[in-house]
Formats: structure tokens, C-alpha cells, sequence
DNA sequence: TGCATATAATAAGCAGAGCTTACAATATAG
DNA sequence: CTATATTGTAAGCTCTGCTTATTATATGCA
């Protein structure tokens, strides 16, 4: 059991499905998913911008997050807007609706985060995450 | 950008990507999936066990574990053999074929460890994989 | 012994997250 | 004005995992 505890891919694979799971159980009453979540929460810190800096912003491919947008527009969480000033782009806007989604999405994650964390202090909890950037960034220059 | 860094549930998954793809990349030649090749560590660890068994170890479901072997009966990675003491079950025992694919996920293992981990100290490491799997277990006694 | 219940594996089918390839419409640089 | 680049999308695939039966076998119990 703890033998893979070695490896550092796996566990965090591992860990990975925890959350989705945790997420997606305390958040049936909305039915959002823990991309479509991670999407909204951009949307709602970089209102007004396109999808491929939408994309760009979350690291994924502009046809991942057309379709995340697709989804959150049929839950009219969100709204394509034309951009006045490129008739291709749209501009991303938050919908009144959202609103609530948003608060149960930061309520569910600070649940998360007290049964993940409850037991480390704040200076193992920040320590913890600085390193879990570094580690992301190495895979990225990739 | 590192707004996202708040949010330790979209940092994880993030990095869960970034390692499935980094993993895909380096081992194109053998074609074995990040999944697959973590079922196969466990296999090389607990041999002769019954799926279920397995499928415990790994916190999965039976039926996600059936799956994977399928697929690494299909490479002749892995084989079932008939419970001598249960005619419902298998045990499964590596191939002689499984060796050398065993070596490969050990090396880009060891690769993605050096490109994650190079820039930190191993009493940084340690420290993280423990709070890691701090986290893991409190997401676990759900 | 015989039956009810539990367990091992599996069939079938779905969902979530993301990718690639190809293409239309529009911008923009030369 | 033409060539190139960029925005968004259609179509379809992969990977990881789940749920809900079903079948075959074990096992506890009366």
C-alpha cells in the first residue's frame, strides 16, 4: 500500500482523483465540474477577455476551453459577447447566475481545504504549495 | 496566471496534466498509459494477488482494475491464472515481457522526479511527499 | 445436506478532461 | 492587395474512472 508512496507521479495522480471525487459529491446540487469550476473562476478574474487568453491563461488548448465555454453557456453561467474591436473574438462575461455558483465553488473549496489541511500549520500549508509550483513549472518548460 | 495558485485543488490537478502528458511524451516508444503503468508497479510488488485485491491497493474500482488488465493481458505484460483455492478468481503474475517495460517507467520515473525535484533540497522533497500524503489520507475518511 | 447470502470477475455503457486535425472567418503585415 | 497569422469551432479520438447489472462460485447457516 505505502509502496507507492515512492512515487511522486502517482501519488499525485492519486490525490488528483480524490479531489474530483470530493468536489463533484459536494457540489451536486450545482452541477458544475471541477474544470467547468476552474474555467468560471478565470472568467470571473479576467472578466471581459478572449478564449485563446482565456486558454492561454489555464495552459489548455483553445478547443478545451470553446468547449468548457460551450458548457458554461448552456448553463448560461456565461456569456460570448462580440468583441467590438475583432469580429472573430468574443469577450467572456460572467452572467448574474453565475453569482451563486461562484460562492458554492469557493464554499466547497474551503471544505476542501480544511479536511486536506486541517492538520498542518499555515507555514507547512504555504511551504507545501510554493513547492508544489516549482514542480509544475519544471514539467512546463518542458 | 498565479491567481490559480490559491486554489490548491486547480494547482493539483494542473500538475496531474502536466505529468500525464510529460509521461506520454517520454514513453511513446512502449505504449503504456500513466494508469497502466502504475497498475503494472503493483503487480511487479503484490504478484499472484486477486484483482480485488488489486483493485484495493490501488483504491479503485474491481471493475476500473479489469479494465487495466485487460489492456496489459492484451500487451502480454501481465498474465491471469486460475485461483487454484477460489475458481472465481485470478491471480496475476507478471510476463517475462514485463521487465524491461517495468525499467522504463523506472527511468522516466527517475527522469520526472530529476525535472520536478532537481531545484529542491531532499529534506525539501520528503517533507512535501509527506504533507502530500497528509492531504491524500484526509480526502480519503470521506 | 440444501439454501441464502456474499464475493470475484465482467459486460455494457456513461462521464469528465483533454488532445489533434482540419476549416471558416477575420486581421494584419509587407 | 495579397500572404500570413489568429480566433473560434466541428469532428472525433484518448485516457481514467464510474455505475449498474449478470454470471459463476464460495460460504454461512438452518
Amino acid at each position: 500500500m505505502s509502496d507507492e508512496h515512492d512515487n511522486l507521479a502517482f501519488l499525485i495522480a492519486d490525490t488528483n482523483r480524490l479531489i474530483r471525487q470530493f468536489f463533484q459529491q459536494r457540489l451536486r446540487c450545482s452541477p458544475i465540474t471541477l474544470a467547468q469550476a476552474r474555467a468560471l473562476f478565470y472568467v470571473s478574474r479576467f472578466e471581459g477577455v478572449k478564449q485563446v487568453e482565456l486558454a492561454d491563461a489555464l495552459e489548455i488548448q483553445p478547443m478545451t476551453m470553446a468547449r468548457l465555454l460551450d458548457q458554461l453557456c448552456d448553463l448560461q453561467l456565461v456569456e460570448r459577447v462580440q468583441d467590438p474591436n475583432d469580429r472573430r473574438a468574443y469577450q467572456i462575461f460572467l452572467t448574474p447566475a453565475a453569482k451563486p455558483h461562484l460562492a458554492e465553488i469557493e464554499r466547497v473549496s474551503a471544505l476542501m481545504r480544511e479536511q486536506m489541511l486541517s492538520t498542518l500549520g499555515s507555514e507547512q500549508v504555504s511551504s507545501f504549495m510554493r513547492t508544489l509550483i516549482r514542480l509544475r513549472t519544471g514539467l512546463l518548460n518542458d
